[in-house]
DNA sequence: ATCTATTGATAATA
DNA sequence: TTATTATCAATAGAT
């Protein structure tokens, strides 16, 4: 530096400090770029004057991206304070909703058979209720069906045996005939029998 | 620079721009360092390579912290590219996530009645399976054993009935004795009638 | 890496 | 902030 060399400590001269501010800040920034030019590298730059005022210079134009750049190719997880906690929040609540997913697919897996729900698109999910309904249904209704044959079939068996004893019943009836005219027949041959034995006391 | 003036542009021979990088980095980085000091400015500086490796410079020996003054200062919402689309996926995901969770809800809402299902803990869902499973389960055996009671009441008839047809094939067979009967009766009646006849013609 | 001639940066000043 | 200029620091090219 010319005119004298310069201790390498805050300058306290206020005057001094904003011009040498000012200068080196320039020749930081020409620096910077010309390193971006002559090497094809990217370059951020970002000065924080004592009061707080920004000086930038990102040589893709793209500060932002720069940073992203950056934090990426870290990966680190410095990524400190607030955006990371709010980031934290955001991890924990997908992470608590992915476990009630998985929580809620594997009651509904139970019940709909080996077609896994996750492999199932929004579509499919909102049929999924009328299914299940459907699915209840056809329980009953198999149900039901096989239960009705077996009534039917019982009845067919009522009524078959119902008409058997109808049959049986007129043939009571026949053979309540029959023992009544066989009743008939016994008085009568009776009758017939006393008769003739009177007819023949009177023959001889 | 020394021993010839350096043209603004892109070394082209690899050597010498590896070479000026190395160089003219460290005395980037030994500017930023110098001006901070005598300045009292905070100073960062993220270099690339070329081939991406990182060089970096924090004044304050914290990169991320700067990098979150600087955003917060400039409050602008060039937040920009790559984090804000991250944070938009983010929340697009936490979106689809709560509409799935929803649905899902919605579907076992149907099945599991008033109860909803975000009134419930994480051991209320676990349960919920099983639950379930006993649901269906009481329907089935509650369907079964109306069904089987029907059936056992048919059969019950089937029995009686079969009862009565027993007594009913008992009374033919006693009908068709006193039917046989009968006949030995008409038999033995006409004998007797032509037999008292023949006697009654002899005596005459 | 180290050297050094030369250019570029800048402290003091205005 | 900018301009001047004497001086010093940085570094291109060579080793």
């Amino acid at each position: 530096m010319a005119r004298g060399k310069v201790q390498m400590r805050r300058i306290e001269n206020p005057v001094h400090r904003q011009v040498t501010f000012c200068k080196r800040r320039m020749g930081l920034l020409k620096k910077a770029k010309e390193l971006s030019v002559l090497c094809d590298a990217d370059i951020g730059v970002i000065v924080f004057s004592p009061h707080g005022k920004i000086y930038e210079l990102a040589t893709n134009g793209n500060m932002a991206g720069l940073i992203e750049r950056y934090k990426s190719n870290l990966q680190e997880a410095q990524i400190e304070s607030s955006e990371q906690n709010i980031s934290q929040v955001v991890q924990q609540e997908v992470l608590f909703l992915r476990q009630e997913v998985d929580l809620l697919q594997n009651s509904l897996r139970y019940m709909y058979g080996d077609k896994y729900i996750n492999q199932m698109n929004l579509g499919e999910l909102q049929s999924l209720e009328s299914k299940l309904e459907a699915w209840v249904h056809n329980i009953r209704t198999t149900k039901m069906q096989i239960m009705s044959k077996e009534i039917e079939m019982l009845k067919n068996k009522e009524g078959i045996l119902k008409a058997a004893n109808v049959i049986l019943q007129e043939r009571i009836l026949l053979a309540i005939n029959f023992f009544r005219e066989t009743a008939l027949f016994k008085i009568l041959f009776c009758s017939c029998r006393n008769l003739f034995r009177i007819r023949i006391r009177i023959l001889k």
